[in-house]
Parts: structure tokens; C-alpha cells; sequence
DNA sequence: CGGCCGCTTGACTATTATCAAAGATGGTGG
DNA sequence: CCACCATCTTTGATAATAGTCAAGCGGCCG
């Protein structure tokens, strides 16, 4: 239903996707917290840089963080964001894409070298990854058609209502949303200038749709129409 | 370097991916050929719906196949094409997208379960389908790039380079490309309208950056600018 | 030969980006 | 504890890019 990639829970255990991140089963993980060390990281602090060469494989255990990429002229996308239980930095050799954290992130790094082996020593683990990958490439394309095709108050709807789907998965109000990151990673993220953004959530508020107390608490008080417009159902058409 | 999704040959055989086309290498087909039945199919036509159960995997053999989703209100995404050599039509048990031909293809039909076999009875060969996948992703996330970050001549450029790439892989001439598909699935790959695409090769050509006898034959006049255009490298910035 | 379909071109509109500046907010040091 | 500063967010005015609406052109097929 949503861009936001890797934020779909699945009985699979596994995981492995560039760049992007995924969601990995408590126990399965838990087979190889030996190797796992903890790092507790800044807010806006650097985790890896485009290019980097891959040295482990990070489980987001609090905190959330922004997986971007810079183009030559300092355009900059987000493709991603990982919340706490999304695991991050498989695929590739080198990192596809820059990882900074937007808050306080507590990570679980996991040497590269430990995971490839875990991968290749249980091959349920190896197909688990595939599907894993398969789905956050059905996310992938569902932010292509978000960017493509949405206009600005649909793109933020539809990123307000996948935050609030992430809640409802996890026991969570769906009624209320904490956003991390700043205006700037939500607008990049969806194709947006800060301005944009910002005027989309005052229209949204003025319109009733949402409250906001604080610029990073969103209340939902229309929540059906909302999801309508993340749908790209709206009248005008 | 860009969004022709599955246009990446591997020295890998295999593959997996959702709606996306996938190269596979000629041997590793030729093993499962016995299973597969060819057809023959008029452009545009439908292959399958978005929705429809999976019923067989299918080789583009010559031809060209558009894989795209449409909206509730119409809006319509390509998100891939698919030429000869890349297969399609792999991953969740339903069709995430839906596929027509652009031109008369000519398609191998493998039985859904005959694949489904070979990929679990060949660890290597799955392991391969992960490679294909990860690649499928990567390429994934740079359409989203180009269609959240680059404007309307850059995104065109970004297409008609990666054309030319493609040929060059294939042992073809970098300097002139086919464009089998029709401007509106152009438009919908690149998220805008026909009109749109129609101006922008008409700049094109008045800047003599490329040649046009016919309005499907491309001739490069200037690639090293449309690369630059491409990679979002524009002077305005 | 004629009609249809797809492409191109033109005039105008609208949405969003850009430029600019004025509130908030939060953290730091006095 | 308060004041200040930096950073982020909001708001406003204007501009530009792409979309919309509309019409004309051209080729292809019946």
C-alpha cells in the first residue's frame, strides 16, 4: 500500500536487500547475535557512505534511519527509511546509497562476512531472503508509482498512512504518528520541496484531516479520506 | 546507470522478480527448455492482468513486452520494459502488474510449477535468482531517481542513453536506437504526459542532439550531452 | 481514397519550485 | 534559569516547468 520499502512483517526470518531495508524475524536474528556487536549512534550522524565497501549488515534496533542517494549536481532521494526491527546494508559489495540515522539509533552491527556464511550454510535461509527481497522490490515500485503519479497532497497522505499501517502492525494506535525525520528527508523522500511539505500539512490541518501539536506528532482525524487520497482516488480526475 | 529495470546482463543464470524482467543467461534456459512452449503475439495485446494468478514464467524472445499498473482513477506507471532474452512474469503468486506487448513478440511459456522446481531443486540456482533480484532493485530505485529528481529533458535522456547502453551490450551500434513502444508508454515510464515527450524530442532534435527520420528511429547526434543530461549533471543548478 | 490512430504543435492553466523572510524550537553557555 | 544562537519550519510572493485542452498533420490499413 505503501513506499515506505521495507516495512512489511512476514513469518519469513530473513532478509538481504541493497540498500534498502527489511524486516527479520526475532529468532532467526537471534541465531546470530553472537557476532553482533551494539553501537549507539547521534542523531544526523553518518552510518556509511555511497561506495563504502559493505563491512556489516546493521539491525536498527531504536531509533530510525535514512537511506539516500546524492546525484553529481547535490540533488538528493531518499528511498528509504528504517525503523526499529528493519536490518539494513545487504545486497552489493559497496553500499548502493548513503545511511545516516535522523535520531538517537541504537544499531546491532553484524560483520558481513558472518551473515554471507549464515546465508549460505542454511539454504531456507538463502529462499527466505529472496522473497524478503521480492517484496521490498513490490515497494520499490509502489514509490516509483507514488512519485510518478501522485500529486503533493497524495504522496504525503499516502506516506502518513503507511507510518500509520507500521503502527497497526505493531500493536500501535493507528490514529497517531511519530515523524523522526525532518521536513527535508520526508520531502526528498517524496519527491517534495520542504516548502511543499509544509504546505501540505498546513492544508491538511486546515482541512481538518489531521492535528499537529508539535510539528513531528500527527493526529488523524479523518483517517478514510486520508487513505482515499494516498490511494490516488480523488475527485479531481 | 539506469531504469530499464532488468536490462543488466550477469554471468549468473537465474532469476526471480515481481512484475520485473530479468535476463537470464542462454545455458542455464536451454536446461528448461524442454518444458517450454512458444507463442506468437500480436502488439498490443494483453499477456496478463494485474491480479491474475501466476500461471507460467515467460522468455521474450523477440518483440518487446511493457509491464505496468494503473491507479483507480485511470493514472497508469510502466515500470519496466522487457526485451528479448529478459524473462518475466516471476515472483508472488499473483501478478503485481500488468503486461502487453508493444510489438509482435514472440514468448516462451514455462509453466509456473516447472520453474518453481528448478529453482528449489538447484541451490545455486536460487542463489543466482538473489543476484538478479538484488540487481532488479538497484534498478528500481534508480527509476526512482530519475523520475523524482531530473526534469523532463534529463528523464528522456536517461531513457534513450540507457537504449543505447542496451545496444551496446549487445554488440550493436551505441549511436542509434529503436524505439519499438508507443510515446504514451514512454510517458508513463518516465511520469509524464505524451505531449510532454513529444516537445522534449522536438528540442532534441532542434539541438541537434539527436536525429529522427522516422518517429521510433533515434540517431545520436551528441551522446556525450545526453549522458551528461542523463546523469543529472545539467548546468542549471 | 478515406478514416483512424498516433504524433506533433500551439495556447493557456495549474501545480510546484524558487527566492525571501519571518516565526518556532531546541540546545548551549553565561 | 534565562538568553542567545543555530537550525528547522512555516508563510508569502513570484516564476518556471509540465499538464491540460484543442487542433492539425501524417502515415497506415482497410
Amino acid at each position: 500500500m505503501m513506499n515506505v520499502a521495507a516495512h512489511r512483517f512476514s513469518d519469513a526470518g530473513l532478509v538481504e536487500l541493497p540498500g534498502g531495508a527489511v524486516s527479520i524475524a526475532p529468532m532467526l536474528l537471534a541465531k546470530r547475535m553472537q557476532a553482533a556487536t551494539s553501537r549507539k549512534i547521534p542523531a544526523n550522524e553518518t552510518i556509511w557512505c555511497e561506495g563504502d565497501a559493505r563491512s556489516h549488515i546493521f539491525v536498527v534496533r531504536t531509533g530510525a534511519v535514512c537511506l539516500s542517494r546524492t546525484l553529481a549536481n547535490g540533488r538528493r532521494i531518499v528511498l528509504d527509511f528504517a525503523y526499529p526491527g528493519d536490518i539494513i546494508g545487504m545486497g552489493a559489495d559497496t553500499h548502493p546509497c548513503d545511511a545516516h540515522t535522523v535520531q538517537l539509533t541504537r544499531l546491532e552491527a553484524i560483520p558481513a562476512g558472518a551473515f554471507k556464511r549464515a546465508v549460505q550454510e542454511d539454504p531456507e535461509f538463502g529462499r527466505q531472503a529472496s522473497i524478503q527481497v521480492a517484496n521490498a522490490l513490490s515497494a520499490a515500485y509502489q514509490h516509483v508509482v507514488v512519485i510518478s503519479k501522485l500529486s503533493a497532497s497524495e504522496r504525503l497522505a499516502s506516506f502518513l498512512v503507511a507510518l500509520s499501517r507500521r503502527n497497526e502492525a505493531n500493536g500501535l494506535s493507528a490514529l497517531s504518528v511519530l515523524l523522526p525525520m525532518k521536513r527535508l528527508d520526508i520531502a526528498d523522500f517524496l519527491g517534495l520541496t520542504i516548502e511543499t511539505v509544509s504546505r501540505t500539512f498546513t492544508r491538511f490541518r486546515d482541512a481538518g484531516l489531521i492535528a499537529m501539536d508539535q510539528h513531528n506528532v500527527v493526529v488523524f482525524r479523518d483517517l478514510p479520506k486520508l487513505r482515499s487520497l494516498a490511494a490516488g482516488e480523488s475527485e479531481d480526475e
